[in-house]
DNA sequence: GCATATTTAGATAGATCGGTCTATATAGGA
DNA sequence: TCCTATATAGACCGATCTATCTAAATATGC
């Protein structure tokens, strides 16, 4: 079955969100860009932050489905270095333009509070799914790992998108190695 | 000597654009807020994106001064933990709302390529700062070093606006530290 | 005091913005 | 076949956007 027009208006609207940022991106580009009409998009969508909203909350589903498949098959003591590859799988297929999350939060902060929950919301998700992975690995008496592999996930959004996905994955995966290598030595 | 309008100018475009978005500031704001008529805003800059240009090179300028103040008077053989010790004290005192590079790339990556290229720029030239501390440090023969602690601070850029500059920074050190020594263990 | 810049005030332009409305057409299910 | 929901086409609204223009006012430097 085709895409419903309302799936259209989502995948075409992420796109050019992520792609042109969201204030610079206007209805009518996105409706032309889904080959649907005005009205479409309004008999689906309350207003332009609803639209907003919709697309920021169904990616992030889609993005913690992907890190959890990741992890649930990882081998035991392993779930932190599935999750932070399963991180740059993400980038590397969906996300070489910077952080639609990150972009969100910059272009909402002081514009909808709403918004700016959501893209928090969706930060501090992968931070709670790094302490439960550490947690799994049991190195939880490493205090911060979790936010520390945070950070490193965060700053190869930047890498990524500045270096290519090819080196800014190999220096997330060294650098993450080293930090759980010396976690580990320092078990109590 | 009171500022000029211009750097009035500067000052407040650079405070609105930082907390609200560049798409988000309109020309009215940006004159309203200081206390001036818009035609000076043109009489000084050319379009809104040569104010923009302006205030991401003037900042940038800054950036730079400020970096390299830390690292001239760093003790020999701390010249990297010296950096990163800078680039916190800049977050917490200029940027705790994000990057605006970043802010900057991402709206306007496919919308001015000049722009795009001026906060790329930016990003490269402190990635070559760590590259030149990671060298006087005599720790060079790491590979990957310079662009693994580059990721460490942009990753703090995100900590910072999600958990406090203090937990962030506090991270930052940590992690540093733990890179560091690391490289030096494995000294050739 | 005079000449030269700079700033102000405000009207104006054309484009685009998000959003609404109506009337028509086209589906799909009972 | 009929009914209902959905989609289309397009006019329309007020607001806002960047940018320009002119004429008067205000500094600044000699």
């Amino acid at each position: 079955m085709p895409a419903s027009k309302r799936d259209q208006l989502l995948a075409t609207a992420e796109q050019l969100f992520h792609e042109q940022g969201f204030h610079a991106t206007g209805i009518d580009r996105i409706v032309a860009a889904a080959g649907v009409v005005r009205m479409t998009l309004y008999n689906h969508f309350a207003s332009k932050e609803a639209l907003v909203m919709a697309v920021l909350a169904t990616r992030h589903t889609r993005f913690l489905a992907h890190l959890d498949a990741a992890t649930a098959s990882a081998p035991p003591g392993q779930a932190a270095s599935a999750l932070v590859e399963a991180h740059g799988d993400w980038l590397q297929r969906y996300s070489l333009h910077g952080c639609i999350m990150a972009k969100a939060m910059g272009e909402f902060a002081e514009h909808s509070a709403e918004i700016h929950a959501l893209a928090t919301a969706a930060k501090t998700d992968l931070l709670a799914r790094l302490e439960d992975a550490v947690s799994r690995d049991s190195l939880e008496h490493h205090a911060g790992l979790a936010r520390h592999l945070f950070m490193v996930l965060e700053g190869s959004n930047m890498a990524v998108a500045l270096l290519g996905a090819q080196t800014a994955l190999a220096d997330t995966r060294a650098m993450v190695d080293t930090l759980l290598a010396s976690a580990r030595s320092n078990t109590p």
